[in-house]
DNA sequence: TCTGAAGACTTCAAAGCTAAAGTTAGGGTC
DNA sequence: GACCCTAACTTTAGCTTTGAAGTCTTCAGA
């Protein structure tokens, strides 16, 4: 541990009580629905701390959390591992612009290689290496260790429930993005 | 609508499907719980896609997410919503020198302004002015309607359910983030 | 009172992202 | 075959954030 040259890293997130929070917004905002304000702060509270969990552990193969997600999207691809830029932009939801500093840095590094589709010379293939495919490996042993120790206080019945009320809070955002008016739409 | 100027804003996400991901997953990596990778990445998308649907509507006030995410900050500190650069950026995630320059943005706009404490003339003391209030208030309301048209798919009982669960988790990260080996702790 | 040290920002240089303009290959149309 | 249009990146300029160095108070001790 004293090899490690403590990166500086994200800082720890100091938030006030969930509880505390919803008292002030209720008392700031009569119209708030305790409930709901409960699950979507709990939702994004626990996503933003699950990411400066994952960032701490990726940093320790040697890559950043930005990169693990370009991992992530090659493999998913499944063999023989490669998407082009777009593609990939697409997915992350990143511009093509940011794609292209980004698959430089990962070509540097060795993650990725990046070719000109012969048969259609427009085209780019970014594809994974061994070493970047190696690295997935990494750190997707540990994000499964660290997920299963995040849920270890469910049992699986609790878990079916919970993942089954997700997927369908999910169906409801992806199939239905809000237009220039903020509103949901095409949700039946 | 034909006088806005059409922002263009943050890309839709364009992502396999839920189950498609997790049969790959479950091909690449045997050791793989689909139940809780089901979990995991349904939480992360919802988080991804909600941020979407956010940033999108308070852009209709003028702002950004970062900003909305400050005036959230200081409503949350309570009347009169003062708080230091240092202390916003520590809720808030951000570096003290990202502090800086995200108020001096919203001090040019108006939302806050930034002061130096009279008693303690190291300190300084930013405060919500009353446009960046009725911003906040504005903004609350369209995220509320929108949560709750995302929530009306569960049940009254469903959705304590769910809430429980959510805090059950987060009790699970905020109390133990990962050391530097990446390993949860300080867990009982 | 002077000095040193710690604390709370701010400034600066560099990294990474977005938007918009620029390149280059492919595919129609006449 | 020449021309134009579109698609798929890449390049450029400007922001936002980070990490590190700098500035200005305040406070404790000599």
């Amino acid at each position: 541990m004293s090899d490690t040259p403590e990166k500086p890293g994200t800082p720890d997130l100091q938030e006030p009580s969930l509880d505390e929070q919803i008292a002030v917004y209720q008392r700031e905002f009569r119209d708030l629905d305790p409930q709901v304000e409960q699950i979507v702060s709990a939702l994004g509270r626990l996503n933003r701390r699950m990411n400066v969990a994952y960032g701490r552990q990726v940093s320790d193969l040697g890559i950043s959390n930005a990169e693990w997600e370009v991992l992530k999207t090659l493999v998913l691809a499944g063999a023989p591992y490669r998407l082009g830029p777009g593609e990939l932009a697409k997915r992350l939801g990143l511009t093509p612009a940011a794609m292209t500093h980004r698959i430089d840095r990962m070509a540097g590094e060795g993650l990725v290689t990046r070719d000109r589709d012969e048969s259609n010379r427009v085209r780019v293939i970014v594809e994974l290496t061994d070493e970047g495919r190696t690295k997935w490996l990494a750190a997707m042993r540990m994000a499964s260790d660290f997920e299963e120790e995040l849920l270890q206080d469910l049992s699986g019945d609790e878990r079916g429930v919970l993942g089954e009320m997700l997927i369908r809070l999910l169906r409801r955002v992806e199939h239905a993005q809000p237009d220039a008016g903020g509103r949901l739409t095409d949700l039946d």
